[in-house]
DNA sequence: AGCACGCCGACT
DNA sequence: GTCGGCGTGCTC
């Protein structure tokens, strides 16, 4: 400890809230003094609120005005390494330091004084008058009453009711005392036999052992189905057994309990767990147990990333290419990214595992930043599915209809053998288009420009940018002509129309996700699927995340085209990732998989990468072109998003950041917009982005910094900037 | 974020 | 005259 640590009573100190004051506030150190980083309360005007203490105070504020920290918390201070971290990621975001502290102390009532029980153990009196019950009650507890009982439960062992016990307290046979409520984390035990590991399996583990004990990054790449949990999982049993933490990152869609009793079954306990569904006492319980260092892994969505880990030794970011781990409102940041500065910070390990890296992560392994491990084959009997393209032009088809005489003949063979089919088309609802045969208007939305997509289910017509919906009218807006409206292209919902027509003995299920209201709707649906419930099978993005249908024996891609042509710069990468992973669903069990690609350009780099199974070749392709471009991630972006009630002033306020461009061009980037966000109104707010685009080395936050102080904003207009955006239509 | 301060419109 | 609209600025 340097003499930096320790604060005696009275010395100033600066303290950070994570309220929305700038910087931090000076303060004097509280009667008894304080550690540096401890957390505290502390008034603020009328108000006590949480800060943390952020080092010594500059002086340079009045001292007869200076206010005295009320009370140190009872948690450990923070760690060096998160202040460290939280600074790195406030300054990389361009986010104020105090939201960024908000991220890190987000489990509500996490100060309040820690909920106490009741527990009942012997004493040292004699009851007067000794009965029956009271014997059973005094026996019991000499037997087993070490560390106390609750009131029912030690009434329930000597078979009594509550007021025998509660009568021998006043005899002091029986005393009752206060502990704490939090229950201690089960004890992972990283000795136990694991699964048993393919060769393939064991190599990888080893190679992820090498990097273990400090800051390493590994790219660990491996199908579905290859075993990656398991692999991952032996670096965490590696890392406990240095007695450091582990932190497993998950999409939150996959933290299922399914995973959950993996760990378990590995380690004998379950690990903390961190989501959206924890409940406030679970959450302040978990977040101290990190702080202390108590609880030995957590599995958690990615603000788990934000917990206050003793010794951190090392993070997974499971399927790190998921788009889910970019949070887009409030604080902009990337987990994955973030996950990796934090490890560098307190010398841990990094393991982004995914089947389809994002091509990020695949070019800092070419680079050499990062490790690379392939799992190659597959874990078990299956293996990967054959694949090939039908070419569509080729196919005799007719109009409003979308599945060719080849993938049909190919669903009717597989059905009639008792197995599975899936159809995949990335479109939800019903039409994409609506379109007057009068006079060629297509329905708009009002809101965004976009157009407006057909869901009969729902009975309404839907803007899949910004939400709005309205009624399917019958008269055309533009003409005014009643009855000449029709459905354009096609959406799951008619892809199932024309199932019922081609199959009708077949049974069909679709899972497409505004079909359902509950996550657990989905997965009875899907589960009633994998036990044999259906034999077609419509799906759109969701059937991609990695359910296992073990009757599943063909995939048809209705439109492998889709998203090729499109002007977002990830479209192809997500292509691609889409493909391989619904192809992935095809024969995973015994059966033999088939994936076949309807397509209008077999010879697209990206159908060509997917069919021939060569990756590689389709992310050096894909990286060629992004370099060329210079573009992430061979150049940086940032998204800047004006949001306000009304459309005029955001314009107007983008085109003066657009004219007044010079910051920018000190550092030779580009600006892009105004043009309406891709989200382009969200609660009745509008939303209008510029994009901005900079070399690779280029100081690009202090030059946006620089560039928005140029403008001044309306207080009911805000500017948000989004370093490294995900999509930039 | 809260909360006070302050400067202009319609009311007991 | 004053009650109250919410724009502006401060909190150590």
């Amino acid at each position: 400890m340097s003499g930096q640590d320790w604060f005696a009573d009275g010395a100033r100190v600066s303290v950070l809230t994570a309220e929305p004051v700038g910087r931090p506030l000076d303060y004097l150190a509280p009667e008894g003094g304080c550690w540096a980083r401890a957390f505290v309360m502390v008034p603020l005007g009328p108000r006590k609120v949480l800060g943390v203490v952020w080092g010594a105070g500059d002086g340079d504020f009045a001292a007869a005005k200076l206010r005295r920290v009320l009370q140190v918390m009872d948690v450990p201070p923070m760690k060096a390494d998160m202040r460290q971290f939280l600074m790195r990621m406030a300054a990389y975001t361009m986010t104020p330091l105090p939201q960024v502290l908000r991220l890190a102390t987000r489990a509500p009532g996490l100060f309040d004084a820690p909920g106490l029980r009741k527990i009942y153990r012997l004493g040292a009196g004699e009851p007067p008058r000794m009965t029956d019950a009271r014997a059973r009650v005094l026996e019991v507890l000499r037997d087993h009453g070490g560390a106390g009982f609750q009131l029912g439960e030690l009434a329930a062992l000597a078979g009594v009711t509550t007021s025998v016990v509660k009568g021998m307290l006043t005899s002091g046979a029986v005393v009752e005392a206060d502990v704490p409520r939090d229950a201690p984390f089960e004890r992972l035990d990283p000795s136990l036999p694991g699964k048993v590991l393919s060769e393939a399996q064991k190599a990888a583990v080893a190679r992820l052992e090498d990097g273990s004990g400090g800051f390493a990054p590994v790219l660990l790449k491996g199908v579905t189905g290859s075993g990656k949990t398991e692999v991952y999982l032996e670096a965490v049993a590696d890392c406990l057994r240095q007695g450091r933490q582990a932190l497993v990152l998950l999409p939150e869609i996959a933290l299922s309990s399914e995973f959950l009793a993996r760990v378990e079954a590995r380690f004998g306990a379950k690990p903390g767990e961190w989501h959206s569904g924890v409940t406030q006492t679970e959450r302040r319980r978990l977040w101290k147990a990190t702080a202390t260092g108590e609880v030995q892994m957590v599995a958690g969505a990615r603000s788990a990333l934000f917990l206050p880990f003793r010794d951190l030794g090392l993070i997974v970011v499971d399927e790190e290419h998921d788009t889910s781990y970019k949070q887009e409102e409030g604080v902009l940041y990337n987990a994955r990214d973030m996950a990796v500065l934090r490890a560098s910070l307190c010398g841990a390990q990094v393991v982004l595992a995914s089947a389809t890296p994002s091509l990020e992560t695949w070019a800092n392994a070419e680079a050499g930043k990062y490790a690379r491990v392939d799992l190659g084959a597959r874990f078990g009997a299956s293996k990967l599915p054959e694949m090939r393209p039908i070419d569509m032009r080729n196919e005799t088809i007719e109009s409003q209809h979308w599945i060719g005489p080849t993938l049909v003949g190919a669903v009717i063979e597989r059905v009639r053998r008792g197995e599975q089919a899936m159809l995949f088309l990335n479109r939800r609802g019903y039409a994409p288009v609506t379109i007057c045969r009068a006079c060629g208007h297509q329905i708009g939305c009002e809101q965004c420009d976009a157009r407006m997509v057909e869901h009969r289910f729902l009975k309404q017509l839907v803007c899949h940018q910004c939400g709005e919906t309205k009624p399917i009218p019958t008269q055309c807006p533009n003409c005014q002509v009643e009855g000449k409206l029709a459905p354009v292209g096609p959406g799951v919902e008619r892809l199932a129309e024309e199932v019922r027509e081609r199959f009708p003995d077949s049974r069909m299920a679709v899972l497409s996700s505004d079909l359902f209201t509950t996550a657990r709707a989905l997965k009875e649906a899907i589960s009633d699927i994998a036990n044999g419930g259906a034999d077609i099978i419509i799906g759109t993005q969701i059937v991609a995340k990695g359910h296992n249908f073990p009757r599943l024996s063909l995939v048809g891609v209705i439109d492998a085209d889709l998203g090729l042509q499109g002007s977002d710069l990830r479209a192809a990468e997500r292509t691609f990732q889409l493909m391989r992973q619904v192809a992935g669903r095809a024969g995973r069990a015994e059966t033999e998989g088939l994936a076949l690609l309807q397509t209008y350009q077999p010879e697209h780099p990206v159908i060509r990468a997917i069919l021939g199974g060569d990756e590689e070749a389709f992310w050096r392709a894909e990286a060629a072109q992004r370099h060329a471009q210079h573009v992430p991630p061979y150049g940086r972006m940032a998204g800047i998003i004006l949001s306000g009630p009304d459309l005029k002033p955001l314009f107007d306020i983008g085109e003066a950041l657009s004219r007044q461009s010079g910051p920018l061009r000190e550092i030779e980037a580009t600006v892009y917009g105004p043009a309406p966000a891709p989200v382009a109104r969200v609660r009745g707010r509008h939303r209008v982005r510029l994009l901005v685009k900079a070399d690779k080395r280029a100081p690009l936050q202090a030059a946006l910094a620089r560039w928005v102080a140029q403008v001044r904003l309306p207080n009911n207009v805000r500017l948000a900037i989004d370093i490294d955006p995900q999509s930039f239509m």
